[in-house]
DNA sequence: CCAAAAGTGTTGAAGTTACACCCATGC
DNA sequence: GCATGGGTGTAACTTCAACACTTTTGG
């Protein structure tokens, strides 16, 4: 019994995406800027929308990243569902909602995913719901609308735990990269200085970083090797139970 | 603008738990059986409803595990949300949910949680949706109605990792334990043996256990010191960055 | 030649694994 | 007195943490 064709939103559940990136120095996140209208409350938001009835949750988050990004199957994890009756409390955001919303006081439970995208591969789009997007360090970040905040600091959490068990880092990084660049993101992930020497002993040790014959060029101090991720070597290691990765 | 003073059922999300139990030589779950009206499908489903728009997720969840069992203040970890549009395939399922729901039809995304509970506190309780509810043991569960034998799988991962993090096995035991209850216990979750003297080591070392001066009364062996959870340690430790009690 | 980041080994401490026998109780 | 689970120690090995200097390049 099919009572529509035409996919319908549905009123009372969301999808926002946390997206990381990393400029090679520090964790990133994509934020969009919901301009002027806003007055008095945050301009940033993380993006996100509306579930459509036809679609499931992690189709729904890979829907919103290709709309903002134009990126496809990229590393993608729920967060975890957010559902205050109160989470739209500022009055900015209210009055946002209304503008973009077909029933903008529905209740509405959101779901959160954290996405890792390599920041190369990004193409800002402007959007719908969006003035513009853009990059935004994760520690200069202290107010987002609604409750976005609490859902980015979850998603840093998540990700914490995460890297420590599963080499998922490499999403964030180009091809082919130093193995400073990779110390570099795990410390900014871990928020943790990390002994450079054990860290790289570690890393290879595991063998999941392959040297390639290639070095870095035009820096102004001695090149560094460049490497690529080892994914065989990383799915052997899986295989056999190996699950700690703990830096 | 408040339009209702009635606290209003949303159509679109459910909470469902994954209520475990420990009987002291097994883990267990709580499901409750539909009865005989779900002809061929299956009769065990995990305990949940849909939420009220004027509740938040947590809210939700306790408020089942209260109608259901009668208790409050357990101890509480959301698993996800789980929304694919066609959760609902088996015709059993639909037609149980004609009986159950005002919209039968509507697209609905549930969130799951999972709860420890000591078994002796529990007061079973039959509930407008269930005939009977019941301890089973988490591995002789083959099949659950809708998606709830994979949340049910989540559910037991999601503990897996906890625990090795914390120390909440604790909610799954009566006040006073033994060390091979405890042992069991552990062994149960992660699912692997467990060596019995660096297990009893590794915990005692720990300080996170008080020796009583009671034991063991009325068994046909050797009596077994009982001990207490030691909360205030591990609070210690937690502050101190502690975080691995990886067994 | 100077500034900047790359790259490299050792040592002591702590933690992990594997393993076998005697003990106290109820029946 | 016997069946049942309770309780205990040690040695080999692995992992972890701390630490400082030389190298190579561009400017």
């Amino acid at each position: 019994m099919q009572k529509k064709v035409i996919p319908e939103l549905n009123p009372n559940v969301s999808v926002d995406c946390v997206i990381f990136g990393f400029d090679l120095d520090k964790l990133t996140v994509l934020l969009i800027d919901r301009g002027q209208q806003t007055q008095g409350g945050p301009r940033l938001a993380l993006p996100g929308n509306l579930i459509y009835n036809d679609e499931n949750l992690d189709q729904a988050a890979n829907r919103i990243l290709n709309e903002l990004a134009g990126i496809n199957n990229i590393y993608l994890e729920q967060v975890g569902a957010f559902g205050d009756p109160n989470r739209i409390c500022k009055e900015a955001d209210k009055e946002w909602l209304q503008s973009i919303r077909a029933e903008p006081e529905a209740r509405v439970i959101t779901v959160a995913y954290y996405s890792l995208v390599k920041m190369a591969d990004y193409a800002p789009r402007a959007s719908s719901f969006a003035k513009t997007a853009g990059w935004a360090p994760v520690t200069q970040i202290f107010e987002l609308a609604f409750d976005h905040y609490e859902i980015l600091q979850v998603a840093k959490d998540k990700l914490r735990q995460k890297i420590k068990i599963q080499p998922i880092g490499f999403n964030l990084l180009p091809e082919k990269f130093t193995l400073s660049q990779l110390h570099k993101l795990y410390e900014s992930i871990l928020e943790k200085p990390l002994d450079k020497r054990n860290f790289r002993r570690k890393v290879q040790k595991l063998g999941i970083v392959t040297p390639l014959k290639e070095k870095q060029q035009g820096v102004p101090h001695k090149p560094s090797r460049l490497y690529k991720f080892n994914e065989e070597k990383y799915e052997a290691l899986s295989k056999n139970g190996y699950d700690n990765f703990d830096f």
